[in-house]
DNA sequence: ATCCTCCGTGTAATCGATTCCACGAGGAGG
DNA sequence: CCTCCTCGTGGAATCGATTACACGGAGGAT
């Protein structure tokens, strides 16, 4: 592959002049310019970014460390991530942790080992200390989505409380009152807050949450499946379970169409994060979406300024309840004809 | 960040030395190695990426050039290529064209410029020119899923037509004898192919292809919704659409229920590609498919073969049909009470 | 005409690793 | 006791870019 020495020697100029040329350095004559120019059309040249960014000390790349790839949410969110990024003339490195923080833990390390210029992560666990530590380096960081608290780094979010609200007075409206939830894991933010707001909201309408009527799941859809077949073992099964986020809820769904039971006739359904799927979806899934392409592209905003020097400050955007009919409700009007069920 | 240098001087060691006791080269002293791990360990010294490959002109990095993220059959791929590659030792680069060329080209030639060390692609066209001239130049390349005919590269896919005969038998013993298909973009292997694995069915069954029940798609939602309404506004609609790809498949039951119909009793419904959505959506949806991971696996152990220097071999495997509801027949013996619709 | 200022260009240092080559010390063999 | 070999080590070149510094020539001011 052709290298800047061939260019130069092509154009009859120093090394020198042709990074000018090609950097767009003002003091570089039209005439050497033009010889650049045709002498890198000529050999395909193409700068090699590894020498640039080991002598620059800028890969001008973000890294970004998710849980889950096949969760919707976050596919959504890396693609906005890296639409904002290419906008900026950034590339992204995407990792993938598997909900697994030795995984997190491989991608932060080889991450950081290519010198990217500032890292986005939504953190599996409590922090792996390689992360931690970039963060007390002084490592241009933003967390999105999930953050870890009393680390001093910027955090790009969504509010789901009041989305949380509208949800239990929805409930709440269509009778039900045995409500339940399926939490995410207790070493993330998302895990937590979800079902606290779910708590907070309950007592909100005098109703409580009993412990049996909250199941521990990992973010997968396994653990929603098991989960929910907990719950209609109970004496007394709960008449709505939340999923705490959108793969739990495709769990939840198998457990209850495993048991030859009904959505939402036998057990309603509603879960955390929006996706496509949730519309065609037997019976479509009331959901709390989450602003999440705009969440993606206002980390990139906060951690480029980072990087470029400026301050980069937290956002926190607000998440909204879109009601579709698992949990009871017909659908607002539609063209479609009405659906009744058998019995 | 701390340097090899850094590490020499806390050692008292040449940096020749500590690159050696680094990479386990033999003729290094027991009592200097440990030295050299100790002030790696007190500085917290990780080697620079960036300066390794300038000098070994070796990135341990694949590129993966996608078609499209949100398609969760890509998101699958991308996952499975993942695993296998780190598996081996190397990292992945994931560029997402979004079916567009120009996209796709930015991205061969970012991950170019990074002199990663493999490229792995599904080709949304064509080919773009930068991607034509690597695979010339000999950077080790292999195309995965989709191809580019001509080009001398090896392929790792799967072959579909068992799997579209099957389902081609399964519609016809349902009685259905018009059937059309949203064909995928012209400029993919894949686009074409099963357009003419599905003629080809219909033609040992004595069916023909009429050219009004062929739509072009371009393997988004929006596409496979469009060509279904043509259908339907046809004045004889077909009996069954069987769409190229999944997310036509969604576009095909958004137009479906958008007209108050439902699936399969006024329009059967099949995808080629299985998706894990497919089971949950009303209703469950029969679809030809492929080996995912398998594909992405092969794909890198061919492209690894190619870049340490052995030969690499093309792979072709098998699509199978997966039956549910979509067509009309009832599911197979499950614990669930039989449908029936009020009609 | 002389001096000063720019302007365009080239030389060389530099980034952080790897690796070839040379060298000194020490052990084995004659 | 001398020679030779081996082993561990350090010096320095190298990868391909960017960029500080120096330098020569042209043109303007006086």
């Amino acid at each position: 592959m052709a290298s800047i020495k061939d260019v130069a020697a092509a154009a009859g100029v120093s090394v020198a002049t042709v990074s000018r040329a090609l950097n767009g350095h003002p003091s570089v004559s039209a005439a050497a310019r033009a010889r650049v120019l045709a002498a890198v059309e000529e050999l395909g040249y193409r700068p090699n970014a590894v020498a640039r960014s080991l002598r620059t000390d800028t890969t001008r790349t973000l890294g970004l460390v998710i849980s889950d790839v096949m969760n919707p949410y976050f596919t959504e969110l890396a693609r906005s991530v890296e639409e904002e990024a290419r906008a900026l003339g950034y590339s992204v490195i995407i990792g993938n942790a598997d909900e697994r923080p030795d995984l997190q833990d491989h991608h932060v390390t080889t991450l950081l080992d290519r010198r990217i210029d500032g890292l986005l992560v939504s953190p599996t666990d409590g922090g792996s200390p390689r992360m931690l530590e970039a963060a007390r380096a002084g490592t241009p960081m933003v967390f999105v989505d999930r953050w870890i608290p009393g680390v001093d780094v910027p955090v790009v979010r969504s509010d789901g409380r009041a989305a949380v609200r509208d949800l239990v007075a929805h409930l709440h409206g269509l009778g039900h009152r045995r409500l339940a939830i399926i939490a995410g894991p207790a070493a993330t933010t998302t895990g937590r807050e979800r079902v606290d707001a779910f708590r907070e909201a309950l007592g909100a309408f005098g109703l409580e949450l009993p412990a049996a009527y909250t199941g521990q799941g990992d973010f997968r859809a396994a653990s929603g499946r098991r989960v929910t077949e907990g719950f209609l073992d109970l004496p007394e099964p709960p008449e709505v379970v939340f999923a705490a986020d959108n793969l739990m809820a495709l769990g939840a769904l198998d457990a209850v169409r495993a048991r030859g039971l009904r959505v939402p006739d036998d057990l309603a359904l509603a879960a955390f994060d929006d996706i496509p799927w949730f519309v065609h979806t037997d019976p479509p899934v009331t959901a709390v979406a989450q602003p999440t392409g705009e969440l993606g592209r206002a980390a990139v905003r906060a951690l480029v300024d980072r990087i470029e020097g400026r301050t980069a400050e937290s956002v926190t955007l607000p998440a909204r309840l879109v009601v579709r009919r698992s949990c009871g409700e017909p659908e607002p009007p539609s063209p479609s004809p009405v659906r009744r069920s058998t019995t």
